[in-house]
DNA sequence: TAACCCGGGACGTTTTAAGACCATGAACAA
DNA sequence: TTGTTCATGGTCTTAAAACGTCCCGGGTTA
């Protein structure tokens, strides 16, 4: 049932507005028994007009009945309504959890998309599709954008399409951070020269190692090159990071068990960009790295996250709870655990 | 699934439209392996313009890839298209059905509602409101048109709304024939009355009853008020009628053993405006009656036949056979049937 | 009976879709 | 190598649809 609305969804971008909109109204007329079209409209935050072009389409559809005392819902249109009903929650319910998430953590914005990034290819996808999106959304023509590593990068990359008839070729991409004993793929490197040419931008690669030791990050910081890199990532307008699992990121580092245990003991549940935070989102543990520091992160415009699955839902609330995030990205999976995680939180205090 | 579907028709009547389009772009770019705008606009008999805004869609949605040597599929576009198709089918398969019975019997025009009206009140609900639809297409300002009874007919009354801002008030709604001894709601008469009221049309009663004996046939056409009406019904443009399996309307009809066995006797499947019709669709039984005759008939300009379901199906068939429809308005289990006779029609000769 | 709200009509404006052309570049055949 | 063909992508103009807004006559209600 809900897949062949995703399915749709391909090729009519804009079906699930026209379906909620004209979900609404009916709703709207149905609750009301019997209601004029301003009053309607008044109610809905419509135009007259549009209500009128829609109401017209209904009455032609023969799901609402128009008289002159009003506009009343009739049997057929109950009868779509209570078969339209388990559709439009869960078509509803992922607005309301953006919705709640972002205002009970002060976010620009959040998009869940629909499904569960650990069990479907097709989720992650979709994932980097909404990112690629939510990116275009805020890039201007002349921005330096930093990005780190990750699957869900990778693919946030390969979904990223120029949008027609504009410049990027000013902008720059840059690595968040240097690189890490991973595939190419997934490389903040890689990511960042992927995107800047899939949108005609500019990029700048970072060839250091992610971990470094005392020894090798101060000579490397003299180097004039890696210094000018770096200071143009510390100065982009916008970071697009993915969220990782405290564990799971000290084993992709190779990290020594010292390392990990230290890490552990200190109650990391999250990382990105290098630092580790706790529950509480409070840094833990910082790695001696170049690139992007915390006090880049404060200051930086427009963070954007983007991470989803079940597993990764603790480390995406820690992140929120950091405060810097602007714009999230995840999966219905992680979401519905966040929610309920504010949910107990709220309840907590009473 | 099929259900889902179901719903969008009603509430997404245009939004259907453009996914079948879509579709259809896709498909045909898939098959084509890589193609360009101009051979694809020509072959899809569209301009290039609207083509283009569509492709262009299909690009941002990464269902296809465009480069200069033409577009073509991608891996998410053929993903796409193989999940979409069982709900093509079932979305273009009416359509195409639809053509076949059109082209195959010379109708202007075949409708086809989904489902089966002897399963699903909705359906033959569907059925009246298509066939209101249709009458509301053919019909102009001063027309007079002939309906017959039955139930399909009185549902299609009961669905007809006038158009916005058309006005009929010069037209006329008559009975096809005298009445039946059935229930008040299925007669000629009142269909003619009820449709009248509807879209603000006058109407002429005919107070006789559907089956006389020779005298009083004789006798009745002497009346000179009976003559005026009779004379407006054989002189009307439309015909409405419902097509009735000629064996249930013998029973309907109350005739007598006799007469039964005359009438199964020729081969009679179907009835309709008082003939009965073998499956050649020739008259094998007439009845004496007042009201349209044969060759009323087969000069009016335009013959709606409406009726649906499985059992109907070769009554409908040999209708069409008959030659004299312009316009079939009937359900999906009909349809079906009668495609399938069409093919073995076609290939017996091979 | 007066006030109110209804649907439907009308109209000017704005936005969008469509049509028509052209520039440019890759591929291919001579 | 060069000319031709067909491709995309851009732009300009025009036609049409969508929209905001207001008004009118009619029915309902206080």
């Amino acid at each position: 049932m809900r897949n062949l609305l995703e399915i749709q969804k391909q090729l009519l971008p804009d079906l699930m507005e026209t379906l909620k909109r004209r979900y609404t109204i009916l709703h709207q007329i149905m609750l009301s028994d019997i209601i004029g079209r301003r009053t309607l409209a008044a109610s809905l935050d419509m135009t007259e007009r549009v209500l009128r072009a829609e109401t017209d389409l209904l009455k032609s559809q023969g799901l609402i009945e128009i008289e002159s005392v009003g506009m009343r819902i009739s049997d057929a249109g109950r009868r779509l309504l209570d078969l339209l009903e388990p559709i439009a929650k869960s078509l509803f319910g992922l607005d309301d959890l953006e919705e709640k998430i972002r205002t009970t953590y002060g976010l620009s914005k959040v998009i869940i998309v629909p499904g569960d990034c650990e069990s479907s290819p097709f989720t992650k996808r979709e994932l980097g599709r909404a990112g690629a999106k939510a990116l275009l959304g805020v890039l201007r023509s002349d921005d330096t954008i930093a990005v780190t590593g990750g699957s869900t990068l990778a693919e946030m990359a390969d979904q990223l399409s120029p949008p027609l008839s504009h410049s990027y070729k000013n902008a720059w991409f840059v690595p968040a951070r240097g690189g890490l004993g991973e595939s190419m793929e997934i490389q903040a490197n890689t990511i960042a020269s992927t995107m800047a040419k899939r949108v005609g931008a500019n990029y700048r690669l970072l060839h250091v190692p992610d971990l470094l030791s005392e020894d090798a990050y101060q000579s490397l910081g003299l180097d004039s090159n890696i210094g000018e890199i770096v200071g143009i990532i510390r100065r982009s307008r916008i970071i697009v990071h993915g969220i990782g699992d405290a564990l799971e990121m000290t084993r992709r580092r190779n990290l020594d068990e010292a390392t990990v245990a230290e890490i552990q003991g200190e109650g990391a549940v999250a990382e990105s960009f290098g630092y580790y935070f706790n529950e509480e989102g409070k840094v833990v543990h910082t790695m001696l790295t170049m690139g992007l520091r915390l006090e880049d992160i404060m200051r930086t415009e427009v963070v954007v996250g983007i991470a989803g699955g079940k597993r990764k839902a603790k480390a995406i609330h820690a992140m929120l709870r950091f405060g810097q995030e602007d714009i999230l990205i995840t999966d219905e999976a992680a979401a519905v655990e966040i929610g309920r995680e504010i949910d107990n939180e709220v309840q907590l205090p009473l």
